[in-house]
DNA sequence: TCAGACTTTCAAATCGTTTTAAATTCGGTT
DNA sequence: AACCGAATTTAAAACGATTTGAAAGTCTGA
């Protein structure tokens, strides 16, 4: 493996010179830049990057901790975040080094890779409120960088998208189609994007004058079957009117949602219409669901470059910087008019 | 972070002496060991593994390259290998990069991870007959261990079980219970792993002078659907008298096989008996099934710290070594004598 | 007492890069 | 001819560990 003191010894230069030479630095002749880079390519040299991070002080390694639950459900999550990671980071001379989380205590693997003292940072994902690892990280002045966020005002670095105008997108497009009676079947309730997404549900609602019973609105795992459940219940009338409209968490949740409505010999977009949040998984398409679904668009594979920068330029010294972007609305043909009979809204509690 | 020379400092010791005592060195007086182990606690030292990184010439670092199959099967066996194989690694201070495997060509994320030039070396998985990425690393001479192996005998650097012996070891105990008509519900017959079984199935059967029709042997992805599938399908008759006895690929099939089993009016292992293989997956206990099954097992998890300490000796200039284990022969409530009417076998083709 | 052997410690080199501070070259002025 | 400043380049230090070769110091036995 060639180094920059052969590259030197080859063209008479010391390898500060090339050094500089091969980093762009502007003191350097044209032409011995040129030159440089001539014999570099030649000799197929490629940096070192331990003696890089010696001399730099930075390891060139961020740490993602993964949790094994229980219910696995969120394996497609995990495989699409990791895809996108590992090649944004690889973009930036950066390494993904996995651990997982096995402990009770969630800032443990933390601690214990951060004594390993092979990490500049890390990427952390599934924020619940008040996180403690956020606490802890924090506390210790370790770089990190959040996909989403605890609150909707943070100090720390990260990148998300807008969850409670994720909501709130959804119910205005419901209420300008005549909807009245619109159900949310939320992610799980200990998740900061579920308490925003409920957040700005329930004030779009509000503004617009309508209220919502507890019983149309569902905190549960994404899975199909959870919103299949959960709609057929909503549709049995035990609770009330039923719903004209879902806001559902996922695109998963979403075709449990219309499985149900269909059992209850409904249709789609012409009784009820549904909506969901598309994370963009390859396996699980909006579109292919019939009826294409209505949804708010995010792709997950769009939040890895940016987290990738953030984490990266932060390590580098660059201040924590909070990018918080808004989900696309795509209107497909899930949603439709409100039904005859759907005029009244819910009675406030 | 205090360094080797400032644990020098403190004891009027030069950095190498103190590097010696760390490290063991038997020159050192014992004496002085113990004060320099003092110091080194109090100040919290870790040694720089960028630095020890840079004077070895080693990375510390190994990869581990996944593939995403549409199917997305794989998700608990490789959680369940990431668990292990992070922790037995940790012990050997080496760290498992991650990549994942988006293209066609098997070999071009190993390629490309090595012209990033951070990696010691690689864990395979998942071998297949004739694996091209084991010609092109032992062409490259990079190092590597595989879990399993792509043929009965190898010169790399490998861990798994015999899996000949596996179904070998299945058929005896059935075939000493009187059955005499066995099927097999493999795995995907492009592993390796399937080739070994069913080679191993074919030859024990063969042994007992006993023959097994092509409809008898499936292959498929192991999945308690395809269990269910294919025995249901065995079960109708269509391809001549039923099997009294099933050997299946992996636990969560022989689940599969056992609600087919059951679906036709049978009983376990009244009239039919069920074998598994068991990878002790948290997910999926083999003796958790009703009735409990009996299994060759041979625990992921195990795996995991052989390969770890076979690939780090390797890297570090340990010749290639080979260890396949037996899978142990767990005897349960699936299986029992063959029923009446069992006696006749199959007419060999 | 002193050579020789053994024990223990140290100075310095090394790994390959980045970076600071100093040196060199060169053309242009005065 | 001497000087200045800009443009290039270099020597050397630094990062923190390991390791080589040598130098102390200690002990043994004659």
């Amino acid at each position: 493996m060639a180094t920059l003191k052969e590259i030197g010894a080859e063209l008479g230069l010391s390898p500060a010179t090339v050094s500089r030479a091969l980093n762009g630095f502007p003191e350097v002749n044209k032409n011995t830049v040129d030159r440089v880079r001539e014999v570099a390519e030649r000799l197929g040299y490629r940096p070192n990057r331990v003696a890089q991070r010696l001399v730099t002080g930075r390891s060139g390694m961020v740490g993602l901790i993964i949790k094994i639950r229980a219910d696995m459900s969120a394996d497609q999550t995990f495989f699409e975040m990791l895809t996108g990671l590992t090649a944004a980071l690889g973009a930036q001379d950066t390494d993904l080094v996995l651990a997982v989380d096995q402990d009770d205590d969630p800032v443990l693997p933390y601690r214990k890779l951060m004594e390993r003292d092979i990490l500049d940072g890390f990427i952390l994902n599934a924020p619940v409120p008040d996180d403690p690892r956020v606490a802890f990280l924090q506390e210790k002045g370790i770089p990190f960088v959040m996909h989403g966020q605890t609150a909707p005002d943070v100090d720390y670095a990260c990148f998300g998208i807008d969850n409670a105008a994720v909501s709130a997108d959804a119910v205005r497009l419901l209420t300008s189609l005549g909807h009245k009676r619109i159900a949310l079947i939320n992610g799980q309730s200990r998740y900061a994007f579920s308490v925003d997404r409920l957040r700005g549900f329930s004030k779009a609602m509000e503004a617009e004058g309508l209220s919502v019973p507890a019983a149309f609105m569902t905190s549960d795992a994404e899975t199909e079957t959870h919103g299949y459940t959960h709609a057929l219940e909503m549709l049995a009338g035990r609770d009330g009117p039923s719903p004209t409209a879902f806001v559902c968490a996922s695109t998963l949740v979403a075709a449990g949602v219309m499985r149900a409505v269909k059992d209850r010999g409904l249709s789609v977009p012409g009784d009820v219409s549904v909506m969901g949040h598309d994370d963009a998984l390859p396996l699980t398409q909006a579109r292919d669901l019939e009826p294409a679904l209505t949804v708010t668009r995010a792709p997950l594979r769009d939040a890895c470059q940016p987290l990738a920068e953030l984490l990266v330029a932060h390590v580098k010294g660059a201040p924590a910087e909070q990018r918080i972007e808004r989900a696309e609305l795509i209107v497909r043909a899930s949603t439709g008019p409100a039904p005859k009979g759907g005029e009244t809204p819910w009675l406030s509690t």
